[in-house]
DNA sequence: GAGCTGGACTAATGCGTATTAGTAATCATT
DNA sequence: AATGATTACTAATACGCATTAGTCCAGCTC
């Protein structure tokens, strides 16, 4: 134990003949104001050197100074097994930003338990107040400890999510792309377009929902022929139906319904998107599947490193804590949109192969 | 910001009446020894479930000498841009080794600099003290920093490396994965075996190179064409000659070599494995890519486990300074391994395909 | 030569906790 | 009635740091 001691401002302040209060001020900055003589300050910075010194964090946190750690915090483990783990992009953003602004990276890997859960609280112990602030990320929701953290007063912001009054938070906006692909579409030439999800659930799907909805009316007069379902359910009857009333296009709210309707459509006869215009709403980490879809993406990178932005800003006290930051979400490319040309198609095969 | 001060011991003492001590031997679980009545200890839990108390951990771990933080610095970004990178795995085994030991894990962001390499003594400072101690991983070596972090005594483990005295580390075993190979090729029925490298750099370079030579002259009177090439070097009429020479199988130190030795084989009419067997000794972080070769692979996760569980056990004085551990490599599976077969073929195209 | 000013520092304190060394009261033993 | 043991606690301290309130001394003024 004793094999690894580190040293403290007070071996310093004995090796540089100083007192503790002066090394303290040298590694403050607060040296000028004071009035330490130069001599001095280099004599103490010397040792430092000479002992590699650097500050305990524990002691200055537990004194409310700063320590130059952003904790990191999510639901989930932190780097699943996955390569194209749906974090990852959140993490190369985060670091990023944290390299420019010299702050260190804390992954909060202790809060989880033997049942793969993460939960702040689960030792009983805040572990997250050893770093100056933190950044959540994370599709599963645990109220109750972001309400009790906020309690608190822990400075902390969220990504991906708006709905806890009084913390900061950095997401994307779902209403405004939605209705951008509503206008994409509708420049092509479409009028009749679908849409198709499973039974609502989170508020990014309201989001993406009431923005297509909004948009769809303010462009007039055009046909939505809506369904929700299960992917199982999603049979091929249902496209054949949609077909056969005029739909020129498709939007669709996650990947694996574009799974279903690529299977359906090639049943069905349907070539897209020569008589089938797709667009995913939310295409989470396939990124690097070979097919490509038309579909928006959430910014990860982007929002990560915004992430981190917003709590140092958090925590300089220059915004409030009821802070929103909103990055435009990435428009979808022209990869499964065309201009609409009704009928079926007879050579139709699928663009995500067999399966 | 209406920050409420988070309630501390002596505020639960107050309301339950008794001294901070108390409630500390309560909190520890060491009110039974001392012998708190069972009354005191239920007016004390009372007080801090009225007051939502929650131990300060900035404060338990400032007595305590241990913060429960593991670095992890290396030379590079951690989370570079492409996401099958060559760290993801370790991180992945580190991260997991972390929740089972109850860690948290602190990414050194702050060591790199505006020209984008990481030193641990940037600043002047090393930071890395803030953790208990720190896992190092990472090509470029600083061999200067982990000699001055070594003098330091400060506690910390290689992933890779092995060069290194009085650092423990953990690597991967390729003198015997090399040799792994050869047995395989030869109990295949291959005797006259080429290796194909670039010219000499790295530790593991040599092991590989070594395991490879001692293995093939162990299985006796085989021929060995060996040959250190740089890949724009690499020309079909080496290939040529080997083949010529009754070569059966060649050994290729790494990835770009292979694409190079691709394309040469589809150029000289060669087929893999049918013709040429081929065994890659380092596949890098390519996984993932489409193309199936028989590869050695580094057990990265595996690595990043142990490395945290060495750490820990350097930490508790259970090891000493000079620890070796070393994983076994994963074995190469049989996509480029076949019989002996020797001639040209006829028909035989890129594995890679084009480019 | 008493009082003042400013330069260059230091002693003392508190943050929240765990631990060590007590204390004070009751009870049992001889 | 004195001694010892047990029970149920508490006072004091240390951890490493930042901060507040000094101290000490040289140089200057009137």
């Amino acid at each position: 134990m004793s094999r690894f001691a580190k040293p403290s401002q007070r071996d310093i302040a004995r090796l540089a003949q100083v007192s503790q209060t002066t090394v303290s001020m040298v590694i403050t900055g607060k040296a000028e104001a004071i009035g330490i003589s130069y001599d001095t300050q280099e004599r103490i910075r010397q040792a430092m050197r000479e002992l590699g010194y650097t500050p305990n964090v524990a002691a200055r946190s537990l004194q409310g100074g700063r320590n130059g750690l952003i904790g990191v915090h999510t639901f989930e483990p932190v780097f699943p097994v996955s390569a194209d783990d749906y974090f990852h992009q959140f993490l190369v953003g985060i670091e990023q930003m944290a390299v420019e602004l010299g702050q260190d990276l804390v992954l909060f890997a202790s809060t989880q338990g033997a049942d793969g859960t993460r939960s702040i609280y689960r030792t009983g112990v805040n572990r997250l107040n050893l770093a100056d602030g933190v950044i959540m990320l994370g599709i599963e929701k645990n109220d109750s400890e972001v309400a009790r953290l906020r309690a608190e007063g822990y400075p902390f912001v969220l990504i991906g999510r708006r709905d806890v009054a009084g913390v900061p938070f950095v997401t994307t906006d779902y209403v405004e792309a939605a209705g951008a692909v509503v206008d994409q579409l509708v420049s092509r030439g479409h009028r009749s377009i679908g849409y198709l999800a499973r039974p609502l659930d989170t508020s990014p799907q309201n989001e993406r929902r009431e923005g297509f909805r909004e948009r769809m009316s303010a462009r007039g007069a055009i046909t939505v022929f809506e369904r929700f379902v299960e992917p199982a359910d999603l049979v091929s009857s249902w496209l054949r139906d949609a077909m056969a009333s005029g739909t020129t296009a498709i939007v669709v709210e996650n990947y694996e319904l574009i799974a279903a309707l690529d299977s359906a459509a090639s049943d069905v006869g349907v070539a897209i998107p020569e008589h089938l215009s797709v667009v995913c709403l939310d295409w989470g980490a396939h990124d690097l599947n070979g097919a490509a879809w038309s579909h928006l993406s959430v910014p990860r990178r982007e929002l990560g490193r915004r992430s981190v932005a917003v709590l140092m800003a958090l925590l300089e006290g220059e915004i409030g804590p009821d802070h929103a930051e909103v990055v435009p979400c990435e428009l979808p490319g022209s990869a499964t949109i065309a201009a609409p040309r009704s009928g079926l198609g007879a050579d139709s095969g699928s663009r995500l192969g067999p399966r």
